[in-house]
DNA sequence: TTTGTTAGTGTTTGCGCAAACATGATTGGT
DNA sequence: ACCAATCATGTTTGCGCAAACACTAACAAA
């Protein structure tokens, strides 16, 4: 490789590089005490210049910012790492991106700890089971990171046994682990109760639901917000049905919903299923909201243009993750735990899927 | 806190360091001497049985691990790169997570990367300028990461002048860069032709398109595959209308469209806009497929419970991301530089939205 | 004058790990 | 028996950085 004088060797991308020794070795990096050297000055001022330290003269700062721009020098993060014992990086350990709550989440997340110069680390669990949480905790601790926020939709975190390095902070999303963690949430539980409302107030004598799947703490704490809603107002229970979040399992249940004579208005605990319940409800010749009223949970961009366009309760993901990074640098700051929960609140959209029912 | 982007780049981390500042150092961790001291060997055979080293024999290795148990020890990842000069992370950088692909590709990288024992670091772009793909390239070559996988749906990459830390391997998703870097993505052009062979098959006269918003290379090689086969078919080709990717601007075409006597057939870009359009006809009294056939693209889990349920393209998100992992790992092991294109290919999917038009 | 005091810079040191080399113990071939 | 080869382990070293401290010059206060 030809070393022109005066070119700075990081490479703008379009130009290939030559081979250098295998790339999990060495890479040639430069260094501060080659700064150092070219600038005329010692290391430690490069280090300064490098952290904005104040206690540089402003030319000497002139001219050891001239070197790194010659030399293309990057402080190396890994030694930064290791000297200063942390890391400014969080670690996000997630079951599953495809849930479009879990994903608006994480993209708060990574904006958010951007904005703050925090790095996101995104670690898979790779399997629904207690093994597989195990794993992605232990990756964790193997990592450089400063804390951990986890994206827990299941039932699994409390009984696994999580080990993680001394001092590394935890925020968990969508759990009910506020005993030892900081614990994020949508507030679930209002959402579904103001659903619930909306239909009673409609005039329904009751509300049917379809739940989410038992191991999921959202679907669980959804449920029994519709069941408390309705007992308070002295409105008989309806059995649950219960899907799996699909609008496949929502289809299902709703084929079975049709059936039932006295069922005018229900209570879908997330938007997917209430689509599949509408193409049901359409299949069996049913009318939204004509005979049946129908309500969603998350607000997903589509549910505005659903046949009919759904009521639903909106949740504000991105505010769950802002609050996550905002927690858990907090605890970082001030080195501290502080379990208890968040809670995010929701929205009722009133569309087009919901009505008074018909006169009897 | 704003960064001049003249400035280098090693000011970044100051002044948030500040802000984090007091409570990030080190955290008392055990490290290799302690175990080494407990166990009675040399921290150098620690760090033997930590790295699987086939050289030590059984017994030592049990008392080894046995001591590592007993202090909870866990190696120091900043150490060990600084050592190794390779940190085993991919950076991946996204525009946005809110689409469903690029969710699904990021879940599938996350997963074959940690199945091969690479982390994951995420860095979002926080503005769709050249700007913020500036300042998401920058900010990873700040931080440790062995390569980079850029999903970029959109037409900056090839103006960004991107600087990344010489040896940074590369692979780019959904864009032209093929000249330069590694590029993965969806067979966009076959999709599309299948999709708009299937409408010309049925005996439509022509078939109109919706395509996504003009700075996306997708939404640009489908609408140009959907030109290029009407025209080898010998069909006009009717005006583009335009949407963004959303449901609401689907519903804007579809109201537009609905008005177009002769149309018969519309291939929309993606499943979203087709839920739009659905949405559009209904109101408009067209029936779908009666009156109208659609296809769409993407294969959202919920285009069969779409009305009716969407014929559409189906994309292999998944084996995207796979291959994307796959590629980069490639060119690290063997330390290449392999600019080219590695297209997926497509499938359509053939439900209740499409039919023959009718008889005239 | 002398003695701080400060601001700017340099020197030393060690973070935890693993490569390179060194050592000591065992085996095997002759 | 000898030496050499092999194996298991120990010792030294330095990765790049920044904390701690040392030093110098300049200037103010006594």
């Amino acid at each position: 490789m030809e070393h022109e004088p005066g070119q700075p060797p990081v490479h703008n991308l379009s130009a290939a590089q030559g081979a250098a020794g295998a790339a999990l070795r060495r890479k040639p990096q430069v260094s501060m005490a080659d700064v150092a050297k070219l600038a005329g000055v010692s290391s430690q001022t490069v280090s300064r210049v490098s952290n904005g330290s104040p206690d540089v003269i402003e030319s000497t700062r002139r001219q050891v910012i001239a070197a790194m721009n010659e030399l293309g020098y990057r402080p190396n993060s890994a030694a930064r790492a290791l000297k200063r014992g942390s890391f400014r990086t969080i670690g996000v350990i997630t079951f599953s991106l495809s849930s479009l709550g879990n994903m608006r989440t994480l993209e708060a997340i990574a904006l958010n700890a951007a904005r703050q110069d925090f790095a996101i680390t995104l670690i898979p669990v790779t399997a629904p089971t207690q093994a597989g949480i195990q794993g992605a905790f232990t990756r964790m601790g193997e990592l450089a990171v400063d804390a951990v926020i986890a994206i827990m939709e299941v039932h699994l975190l409390d009984a696994a046994t999580v080990t993680l390095p001394p001092g590394v902070k935890v925020v968990v999303v969508d759990s009910d682990a506020g005993e030892q963690y900081s614990v994020v949430d949508t507030d679930q539980a209002d959402g579904a109760r103001k659903a619930v409302r909306h239909l009673l107030d409609l005039g329904h004598e009751t509300v049917w639901h379809v739940a989410g799947p038992e191991e999921s703490f959202a679907a669980e704490r959804r449920a029994a917000a519709w069941r408390s809603t309705l007992t308070a107002a002295g409105k008989t229970v309806p059995p649950v049905l219960r899907g799996d979040w699909s609008a496949d399992s929502g289809y299902a249940a709703g084929l079975r919903l049709a059936d039932e004579r006295d069922c005018t208005a229900v209570f879908a605990a997330n938007d997917h299923m209430a689509l599949g319940l509408l193409r049901a409800f359409r299949e069996k010749g049913k009318s939204v909201p004509e005979d049946i009223s129908l309500v969603g949970f998350d607000d997903v961009p589509e549910a505005s243009s659903y046949a009919p366009p759904l009521t639903t309760v909106h949740q504000n993901f991105a505010d769950v993750g802002n609050r996550c990074v905002d927690n858990v640098l907090q605890q970082i700051r001030t080195n501290t735990t502080e379990p208890g929960v968040i809670l995010v609140p929701t929205e009722l959209v009133i569309r087009a899927s919901t009505a008074a029912p018909k006169a009897t």
